[in-house]
DNA sequence: ACCTGAACACCGTTCAAGT
DNA sequence: ACCTGAACACCGTTCAAGT
């Protein structure tokens, strides 16, 4: 595991994480990769095979570097919930990691450790059979919303309009005009994360 | 709004919207787009202007070929439970103008008359005030969970090991293990749905 | 008004050739 | 074993020129 002298594959997997962790997978070419470390694009092919072969290795080291989830709490419902905010956090705090994971199919590797926490905390809740398997999963999907939508939101086009502007233009009366206009103002999406998981997990255990 | 006779525009944008659906955006070039039409790729520049501007216009195309949602049922939880299935049904149909769309940062588009039709439920359920807005915003994250989850799933490549086939290799004593074999066995997402969308609406509604 | 041809600055990748 | 140079088949886009 010592390094060796050149190591160039080494620095061709760092310069190609610097170059995503800055603009995200799309900026990165060959090419400037390859500049980067000071060597031909074609020697990248000797020393790793493919621009896919590249991101995966990319993907591998960001792995190694993630943050570890946190719970809290004494009641089993605190507890969940302390986990679910720590997943939302984990997420936004590893978007780059998440966005290429995605890009090489890789999803799932970064999702299962929040599963795993998930379980261990409805199996200390109490939970058993297929309940326990359904409660995990729909914690994770709500969770998982939250997460899409927001990063809907943070990738929304600088001219584009978001829902709360589309609000502004509906006058249906079917719709309570005081939802209409809180439709309209910015969410604290952090509240409506608590209010849901709260909800939603004081629904699911026993 | 006669068709003029050459409509050379019109064919190109049909163009880009067939290759679009045959293989994704990723699919689309403005040469092939043009070798389709029987005209050069630098025509599209006086027609359209740009790739993005193409991408643009196939969206708009999309959005107005969009189905409609469907509420059904006649109690309050019904009739949310049924658009929220609604919801992940139109998703499911509509993937290649939901990819474009986030590509071009005009997802809130294509989400909001979902969260209308939301509203309008959630109205007629008798809720008020800012809890009204949370409920509405919670379920709409729950779906969003969903989608993005399946999504996830469909884009995992060949060879990446999805959770269930990871949750096989866990033997840790803290998660039951009736629980464990539970998620190593593939989830019927339906079932899981139903189950999770009713019992947050549930404990919204009043 | 509508379209072409040539050109520019990029891509990922292959492969024979060098040391 | 490691790297280069030349080349191939692609990109999106600009712009002067044609009809």
């Amino acid at each position: 595991v010592a390094d060796d002298p050149p190591g160039t594959q080494r620095r061709l997997v760092e310069a190609a994480r610097a170059l995503i962790e800055a603009g995200g997978v799309e900026s990165l070419s060959m090419r400037k990769v390859a500049a980067d470390v000071g060597v031909t694009p074609t020697s990248i092919y000797w020393h790793i095979g493919s621009r896919e072969a590249l991101l995966h290795a990319v993907l591998d080291a960001m792995i190694d570097d993630l943050p570890r989830l946190r719970v809290r709490g004494t009641t089993p419902v605190a507890r969940v919930t302390s986990l679910a905010r720590s997943m939302r956090e984990h997420f936004a705090a590893t978007t780059r990691a998440q966005q290429l994971a995605q890009e090489l199919g890789r999803g799932a590797e970064l999702t299962f450790p929040a599963q795993v926490a998930l379980a261990r905390e409805m199996t200390a809740a109490g939970l058993r059979g297929p309940d326990a398997a359904q409660a995990v999963r729909a914690v994770l999907y709500l969770v998982g919303g939250f997460i899409m939508i927001e990063d809907n939101y943070r990738h929304r086009q600088p001219g584009a309009r978001t829902t709360q502007e589309l609000w502004r233009s509906v006058h249906d009366e079917s719709v309570a005009a005081e939802l209409r206009s809180a439709m309209a103002r910015p969410a604290d999406t952090g509240a409506v994360f608590d209010y849901a998981v709260e909800r939603l997990v004081t629904s699911l255990l026993p």
